[in-house]
RNA sequence: GGGCGGUUACCGAAGUAGUCAAACGGGGCAGACUGUAAAUCUGCUGGCAUACGCCUUCAGAGGUGCAAAUCCUCUACCGCCCA
């Protein structure tokens, strides 16, 4: 049988993936799949750089608004309230199985390396794996006690897993303790129905990290700060939108330092109200500052980690111009034809 | 003009005679990662060297001393106080 051919447009985040995706998926009759984890969200706008409804107009667009945000912590979200890899590998599929019936070429468009990864290389992925309490329980112990327990069940992961990242060593007495099968054993690949043409924006790095901080302050002008103001207030746990991590972390956690500080104002009488409602206001300016500053750092950071796992995919062919990319993907087609 | 306090690596900041190329944090750089991944974790960060190690640093210049980022003198700059 046929490969599907897949058009993978990624890169760090703020290097113009999207704008770029759109315009080579209009160009050649394609649709876009966006592979973000955040973007499944509703309500995850602004702070996930989701593209807007207009421009989802012009390109039909695939796995955006897929999933709600959890609502307080019931009964339902046994999964944390996480769509998860499994949930994502699924629906992509889905969804560039149905672009390429209807007779038009999937563009995957995003940053989020795992989830690319996945897709394209057809990534075996247990359903179900996830067991919140137990995570919990695990978390609490003393890591030495789980990397025993992690040997026993799981020599090869154990070997494998770096010691000193406890998420990970949990993941894998999770997988174990739910699926009875070693973690080590779902690591293999399957055979991709796809043939991927991946296409990297290469961008010098002082330039992205410019890009990046521009970004951060044009979204507060979008009503970033608002917008998980108001998620919080429609029930969204914050400890969930922390763990998001970047613009929801660092957002929900300046809320609610900003909403503490009136409750430290001691009852005064309204002479002298006026001068502390001004410091108050000061403080929370301040407070704003450093939260933009701290996460315009943060976004470097995670900018430079997509590029470590890029760097490793040889596949990529790397651009800095648009018009290379066309030139690339036409050059694609075209031997698709043929 | 007088008094006091300060000046440490890219930035902030510890160190107040030997164990100091100098804690710690931030930034920066390099990396791990099959599932919560925009998460989580690791290493490096004066220069040269694979390494033993060598060299140049703690505002500047001089001095004391076996030994100075640390003590003394002067100079420059900054801050506060008195004029």
């Amino acid at each position: 049988m046929k490969k599907i051919p897949l058009i993978v447009i990624l890169g760090p985040t703020a290097c113009g993936k999207s704008s770029l995706g759109s315009e080579l998926a209009k160009k050649y009759n394609g649709e876009i799949v966006s592979m973000d984890s955040r973007q499944v969200y509703r309500g995850l706008d602004i702070g996930s750089g989701k593209v807007t409804k207009k421009e989802q107009r012009v390109v039909p667009h695939h796995l955006l608004d897929i999933s709600d945000p959890p609502k307080r912590m019931t009964a339902r979200v046994r999964h944390g309230g996480y769509f998860t890899l499994a949930d994502f590998k699924k629906k992509a599929d889905a969804a560039i199985a149905d672009i390429w019936k209807r007779g038009k070429i999937p563009f995957l468009v995003g940053g989020t390396a795992l989830y690319i990864q996945a897709v394209v290389d057809n990534y075996a992925i247990p359903e179900g794996a996830i067991d919140i309490s137990l995570r919990k329980r695990l978390e609490g112990e003393d890591i030495k006690k789980l990397l025993k327990a992690l040997e026993k069940v799981d020599p090869i992961s154990y070997g494998k897993i770096d010691h000193a990242n406890k998420r990970r060593i949990v993941r894998a007495l999770e997988v174990y303790c739910v699926t009875g099968k070693p973690f080590s054993f779902f690591q293999q690949k399957g055979e991709s129905p796809y043939e991927p043409f991946l296409i990297g924006i290469d961008m010098p790095r002082e330039k992205l990290y410019d890009r990046i901080d521009m970004r951060v302050d044009s979204r507060v002008r979008q009503g970033m700060i608002r917008e998980v103001e108001r998620l919080i207030q429609n029930g969204v746990p914050t400890d969930w939108l922390k763990s998001l991590g970047l613009e929801y972390r660092g957002i929900s956690e300046y809320l609610k330092k900003v909403n503490v500080i009136p409750a430290k104002v001691p009852d005064l009488s309204t002479s002298t109200r006026v001068g502390i409602n001004r410091n108050v206001r000061g403080a929370g300016i301040q407070f704003k500052k450093e939260m933009l500053q701290k996460l315009k750092y943060a976004i470097h950071h995670f900018a430079r980690r997509q590029m470590v796992w890029f760097r490793k995919e040889k596949r990529i062919q790397w651009v800095s111009s648009s018009h290379k990319a066309d030139q690339l993907v036409r050059k694609f087609l075209k031997n698709l034809q043929t």
